[in-house]
DNA sequence: CGAAGTTTGTCACCAAGGTTACAATTCAGA
DNA sequence: TCTGAATTGTAACCTTGGTGACAAACTTCG
């Protein structure tokens, strides 16, 4: 299957697409542009296309934000079928987000003026795009939710159930990055995920976890 | 001036309304209501009017956000001008944020169907609606990557000058309350306070803190 | 196969925040 | 003015996560 055809697909299931119609996917194909990156790549570094939708149609990301002090921030990890939706109209100020390849992947790319051109036509686009950010802010609050609140090890089983219910099982990411995520040390992670591993709830591999009891995870982030 | 002036000078003030003109904030005024709360009173607690856009027009409310576990966390604190959008149609769920009252409040409120409505006629309002949602993705983010990142000293700072730069210098609110929005226990929350309050920052009052100089706030956050 | 680089598992030491408790202060209402 | 509730300031003790470092295991590429 082509790129095209695969975002198209991931388009038409995306639930903020829903109750719109399929001209709007593809209208979304016609004025966007697919972008093969390789490992380690900014996405959205050139010109005026920094800002509008993004669509991760192969491969994975992962996702940095702007800290103070100059920092950046690894929050999460995005694979096939998340969309992130962003601009510089309104509040100003620099990108929200910098996403960067953590395999060879594959984006749909929908610049903010090329979202005014089809909006020209199908106002109602601004209700999807409004849609795919109260998403985004779903995750965003929850995430902020968890790290004030949950301690440490409810935090990192609440979040890898979240991965693993949303981007599939098997999570490829070394524990250094989670750590990040999470806003721990890679030792305090190493040591509940062994934890997590003796209790069956997953399987460490290098470079990878795989998660077998979401269930047993989410009992733990709720304890 | 009467709570519904008030509103209407607000929207035209706010961010996410620029560039619509005049008649969507008499639109919102039109479909929406004024209400009256108590301290302590539930916000969006009544029928199918727990969705759509809020705007505090006098008093002050905290946010709270469900966690995994049962857990309410207090997140934040918003003032006259602040508003919120949250809907129930995309992604299902539970409402979002709760809003509690902490003084006597005056609201606008906008429900969901409220706004199909008036988008009926003026279908840029989904563009505002999501300009709006955008703002709440980018202080959700933020908090996000301020939780995660920042040590507690700059974390507590951060948010300090965040809330004195969008609500005013003078914060309304015990330290019991800052503590759980920073995700630290009251003793280390008055401990750096009292810090900040040496190195002249800030006053402590009984319930209330007034900040004194945002930019030191914000160096100590960044440093 | 062999070497280089990455990732994991582990250690001892230390700093720092959490917990629990209590006294002092301030405010609100009788 | 007086009383009770709420809030702040503070203490001792203790758990827990961070730091820095290092060896072992794994992967990859020549």
């Amino acid at each position: 299957m082509s790129p095209r055809e695969r975002a198209a697909e991931l388009l038409t299931k995306a639930v903020w697409l829903q109750g719109h119609g399929p001209e709007m996917a593809e209208a979304l194909l016609a004025h966007g542009r697919i972008v093969n990156l390789p490992a380690g790549a900014w996405a959205q570094s050139e010109g005026d296309e920094q800002t509008g939708i993004t669509l991760v149609v192969e491969g994975a990301v992962q996702m940095m934000c702007a800290a103070p002090g100059g920092r950046e921030v690894l929050f999460g990890q995005a694979g096939p079928g998340v969309a992130l939706g962003q601009t510089l109209r309104f509040g100003g100020g620099p990108r929200l987000v910098t996403l960067i390849c953590v395999e060879e992947s594959v984006l749909l790319v929908v610049p903010d003026h090329a979202l005014t051109r089809i909006a020209a036509e199908q106002p109602a686009l601004w209700q999807a795009v409004a849609a795919l950010v109260y998403l985004q802010l779903r995750g965003a609050l929850m995430m902020a939710a968890e790290a004030l609140a949950l301690p440490p090890r409810q935090r990192l089983a609440s979040r890898l159930e979240v991965m693993a219910r949303t981007g599939g099982p098997a999570l490829r990411m070394n524990q250094q990055a989670l750590a990040e995520m999470v806003g721990l040390s890679r030792k305090t992670v190493n040591f509940y995920l062994l934890g997590f591993q003796q209790a069956g709830l997953l399987t460490l591999g290098y470079g990878e976890i795989e998660v077998r009891d979401t269930a047993g995870l989410r009992r733990i982030a709720e304890s």
